[in-house]
Order: structure tokens, then sequence, then C-alpha cells
DNA sequence: GATACAATTCGATAATTGGCGAATTATAGA
DNA sequence: TCTATAATTCGCCAATTATCGAATTGTATC
């Protein structure tokens, strides 16, 4: 059972832009931090904050690997309300053209390995 | 379809705890303004405005009656989107005590009119 | 018409939230 | 052990939002 509480948590999770264009990015797989960064134009304390909050709400889950913090949607064993939720959000929006373009954007830098994408990202 | 935008809307309506109260007031019954304001200790203005953000969000309909106006959970001939929302927070958060309270306090004035009540709230 | 009143709109204010940069933590590699 | 660096936490500021009271709108009744 979900307290109103829960339920808040989610729905404020979800009334951000910035956080339902990072959930849509992780329909399809899991990314690390400097991924979803590429894709933003957001300093990466704001981007971790966001992240922190999806997680906190239970709709995302993170997989820490070296210095590297993937993340990804909620899987199937989430209480009901959080895959409902997240399988709400991914249909409504993912033929938006933000959504497209960030999937567009995702795509120029997914080849590269988040290695060779940090030293890039360092490089700047 | 729905876009980012509409989507947004419809996320950042039932992010607050007053319009979840009033969604899950208006799952069993349509009700009028004054019977909502008899459920909450909010200013008229307060709830007539969260009333407008759930009615822009496509959450809710209304119709005018006389000097009343009625409020009430969209109907199925509205976007799936909605559909969907309401289904998913009126079933997450029915067991909410907070929720139990507040039909609880609903069942109390339920049965007057909304005229005997108007009276009533005018004398106050 | 004039009055009463349910509901809404408007303007101001307090509380909340998104954003950034600096400091911190944690891990890999020299 | 020391350095570099991916990610997060913290403190502060700007933008947004919830709330209220006052003014306004629209409808019914006298």
């Amino acid at each position: 059972m979900v307290f109103l509480k829960n339920l808040l948590n989610i729905t404020k999770a979800l009334a951000d832009e910035n956080r339902i264009r990072i959930l849509l990015l992780l329909k399809d797989q899991e990314l690390c931090v400097c991924q979803i960064l590429e894709v933003f134009d957001l300093a990466p304390s704001t981007v971790s904050k966001h992240l922190s909050i999806l997680y906190q709400a239970g709709l995302i889950d993170s997989r820490k690997c070296g210095r590297w913090v993937y993340y990804r949607l909620a899987g199937a064993e989430s209480p009901r309300e959080i895959t409902d939720a997240l399988a709400w959000v991914t249909a409504s929006a993912e033929d938006d053209p933000q959504a497209k373009a960030d999937r567009e954007q995702l795509s120029k830098i997914i080849c590269l390995p988040p290695e060779e994408l940090c030293k890039l990202q360092a490089a700047r």
C-alpha cells in the first residue's frame, strides 16, 4: 500500500521537465551520469540532485562501477505504483520533439565508453 | 499524442497534497465547491485555485447549476493519459488515513443539499 | 433594478524548489 | 601514498508556487 506521502514523493519527482527527460532517456538503457550530463545543459550538481530526487521516489535504481554510477528505470520488482507511473510517463511523452532530440543527442555519444566521454568532458 | 508540456501540466497538478485529496474525494461522486470547502481548512480562493489547476490539466470537469459549480473527475472520453493518471492516483492512495478521514468528513455533510450547506457556511 | 451570495480573479506575501559553484567523498592509477 | 577525477553534498540565490484577503463576476431572489 502506498500512502499519500509516498505518492506525493512520486508526483513531485515527476513534476519537473528535466526529470521527465531523464526518465525518457533511461527508457531503453541504463546510463552513466556522465552520459546523462552530455544531453543536458546543466551543472553536474544539478543533474545529480535530479537523479537523487528520482531515486528517493523509487523511480530509478543505481549501480556503482568503479568511479562511475549507472542509473536505470526501476524494474518490475518495484511496487505497482512505481511501474504504473513509469509506464504512464514513458508512454505519454516519448513522441515529444524534445524527447526525440534528447535521444538523438544521446546516440551521438552512447557509442563511446564512459571513460572516453569523461576524458572529453574533463578537457573542456 | 501528448507533448511533454501537456504531461507536465498533469504531473504538476498532481504534485500537491491538497489537489490529490480533492481528486480522491471526487472519485465516487461529483461535488459542489461548497462541499469540497467543508473538508479543507483553506480559504475559498485557494480551493478555487486548486480546482482551476486540476481543470486546466484536464483532470476534472465542471458543470454549472445556478449559483453552484459542480466538479467531477474527467470521464472516459478524456485522453488516455488523463484516465490513466486518474486511475493510477485514485488506486494508489485511497487507503491513506488522510483520504479516509476526508471521506468521513464528507459523509457528514454530503446528506445536506448544497443550498443548506452554504447557509451554514454563510452564518459563520 | 437592487440585494444577497457562490465562486472566481487579482495582488501581495511566505514557503518551496531549481539552479549554480565550492567543498567533499570515493575510487582508479601513478 | 599521492594525484586525478566521477559523483555527490552543501550553502546560497533566483524562480516558482501555495496561500490569503480584497475586489470582481455571475446568478437567483426580492
